[in-house]
DNA sequence: GTCTATATCGCGATAGAC
DNA sequence: GTCTATCGCGATATAGAC
């Protein structure tokens, strides 16, 4: 609980405004303002906006987007379980706040920035592939699922998993329930279940 | 082929401009350079920027952003081949040049103005769920597949072909190559109906 | 319906006093 | 490290001549 020095409050309050405006609409004097000094001050801890953003981008990609990677190899031999305990924790994040924020920033900023595309695609989308594909691949081996494209099936899985979080998403920026939208995660491993399973 | 009047010069401009930049950068001075004609002219055709969005907003929902909803009622009966045909026409949807530059519009102003999420649920979303829940509930009564929750079954139908557009779109951007994504389509149909076949 | 010229504003950024 | 003051730019928009 040490007090934020002025440039992580710089961060925080940029954070939040591009998370709801934008970049470009997200001025430095509207964030200096948020923070509670002028707009000279700012750059003695930043140089430039686009400063602050990179900053901001790092976050983006460190935080735990998506899942850990646990022992896949054990996991995955418990079969719907593994995939129950993915969903659980990409749910989790899908309702952290913080995580919220950076994944709304993504969205927002995902066609101003081709860093940002191409991390979404390593990161994000074959990150999870590639754990998923491991995974099923183990499954199809113990007969515990049917025997099919392990990399087609990953894909299928969180397809889902993004729509879901992108909904959530666009619901919590006004303010809505996402009550239903919450038991969809569960509704996702039941019903992809029952459609691979042996 | 009749000449495009000024004022469609400008719509077009605008929206090529606004799904690159997005509404902020896309500058009034912008749309009128690439028409031929000073910003002040602009205001003979439009009262100020904003219409021109409002008019352009007209096009995303009024375009088949999703699909014709055919005979449903016939159709379901075919099974398989009415997801297939479903999917083909989402595919051309998104393959299609200006529906592409539409999609791309949605996505980068959809934090940025209430109505356009709310028509995402409502012209997007619930239409297409509608469509499915339909077809899957005939389907299920005729025995062709297993039995579930229809709603949850169109849920998880859609969500792939929203992950794969949202791919595209990102893909085709930086003018990268989507055979691989374009075939995706297909292959969910195969792997959905392997999954609900009785 | 287009032009030139101009008004007004908010933006990112800098200089220099304290 | 913060402040006041200011610069230069690009934005939306308007007035009025042609």
């Amino acid at each position: 609980m040490s007090p934020l020095s002025t440039k992580e409050k710089i961060k925080l309050a940029a954070k939040k405004l591009i998370s709801e405006l934008g970049y470009k609409s997200a001025s430095v004097r509207k964030i200096a303002s948020d923070v509670g000094i002028r707009e000279s001050a700012l750059y003695n801890h930043y140089t430039n906006k686009e400063e602050i953003f990179l900053d901001i981008l790092q976050d983006i990609f460190a935080s735990p987007f998506s899942t850990s990677t646990q022992n896949v190899k054990e996991d995955a031999l418990k079969g719907k379980l593994f995939l129950h305990r993915f969903v659980t924790q990409y749910k989790l994040v899908s309702f952290d706040k913080e995580s919220e924020i950076l994944f709304r920033i993504l969205l927002l900023e995902i066609f101003s920035n081709k860093g940002l595309r191409e991390r979404f695609f390593e990161d994000f989308h074959n990150k999870n592939i590639k754990v998923l594909s491991e995974a099923f691949f183990i499954m199809m081996q113990n007969n515990l699922i049917r025997s099919s494209d392990p990399m087609t099936m990953s894909y299928e899985f969180i397809s889902t998993l993004f729509y879901i979080r992108f909904q959530i998403t666009l619901l919590r920026f006004d303010s809505i329930s996402t009550t239903n939208l919450s038991t969809q995660f569960e509704k996702h491993v039941d019903f992809f279940w029952e459609g691979i399973k042996v």
